[in-house]
DNA sequence: CATGAAAGAAGCCGTAC
DNA sequence: GTACGGCTTCTTTCATG
């Protein structure tokens, strides 16, 4: 079910997705709603999944983690169940930031965020070498994060 | 420079990337500190730019944004001047939502969310086909999201 | 059924210790 | 680092279009 979202909703998804912390007062002014209004949108997105949640964002070169790695990954067999205990692998790894299982040339692509390459050779021989079903994976190793969110552009019709 | 962070920092920093909604008592009960001392250290993290910013996390298929594509760019030209003109026109894209600049077999991975298969295709056609510095693309389509998110897994020693 | 105004509750944040 | 208190923000109620 999709929750049906007007103009309203759509600024508001706008507004709170680059900044979660400007009052719901302040939102009402710059959407033209009242603080009540903007409150109850808010919840209702919440409610319905259309928010799953709020983050604080943090610098990963601010902590410790300043390399940002790809890596696509090849499978040796499809088979349900080794896909799924990949995958559940994968979404455990706290370094695995992002984890795809895409159609083409690979079959997932991970975003990972590490110390250092010691380190991210270390995950692979944890996540890769050791993992039967992984027939090969390739490594690319970010120089520069030039865009870096989850944001969805739900911008109103027209913009 | 890098702000020195202790456990109690980081232990915040674990819980708030998950959800920035708790109140700080009550972040205060888990990482054993007082509401102040909490919201001290929250502020001081968000002065230092450790934390970036608090974002709500939007659902792309409930806004109407069900297909996430990973696209991989080969340049023509390493230029500085070229590359920074793709690295701003994939900025400003609202459809790309992560790019990286990189090193290995591709130059450019990008992650993007598109309403549809034909709005990818004019996409392609808008950053891809008419660049004259994009030697080739590759397109991977994901099939499923295994895991999403930017958490950075700050760990206080030993978990 | 969603809205705005206003009252009440909750959370934030400065001061003091 | 903790404790307190004023102030901001959130949330609910209620009357209205």
């Amino acid at each position: 079910m999709t929750l049906s979202l007007d103009d309203f909703d759509l600024k508001l998804l706008m507004e709170v997705q680059r900044d979660a912390h400007i009052p719901q007062n302040e939102l009402g002014e710059r959407v033209n709603l009242s603080t009540a209004a903007v409150n109850r949108r808010l919840r209702r997105m919440s409610d319905a999944g259309v928010i799953r949640n709020y983050a604080a964002i943090v610098a990963p070169e601010k902590v410790g983690y300043p390399l940002t790695i790809i890596a696509t990954v090849e499978v040796e067999s499809e088979q349900i169940d080794l896909l799924d205990s990949m995958k559940r692998t994968f979404a455990q790894c706290p370094e695995i930031q992002q984890c795809y299982y895409v159609a083409g040339e690979w079959d997932f692509v991970l975003i990972l965020t590490v110390r250092n390459m010691e380190e991210y050779t270390a995950l692979t021989r944890q996540l890769f070498f050791s993992n039967n079903n992984v027939k090969r994976f390739k490594t690319l190793v970010s120089m520069s994060s030039v865009k870096v969110g989850l944001g969805v552009p739900v911008a109103p019709e027209g913009v």
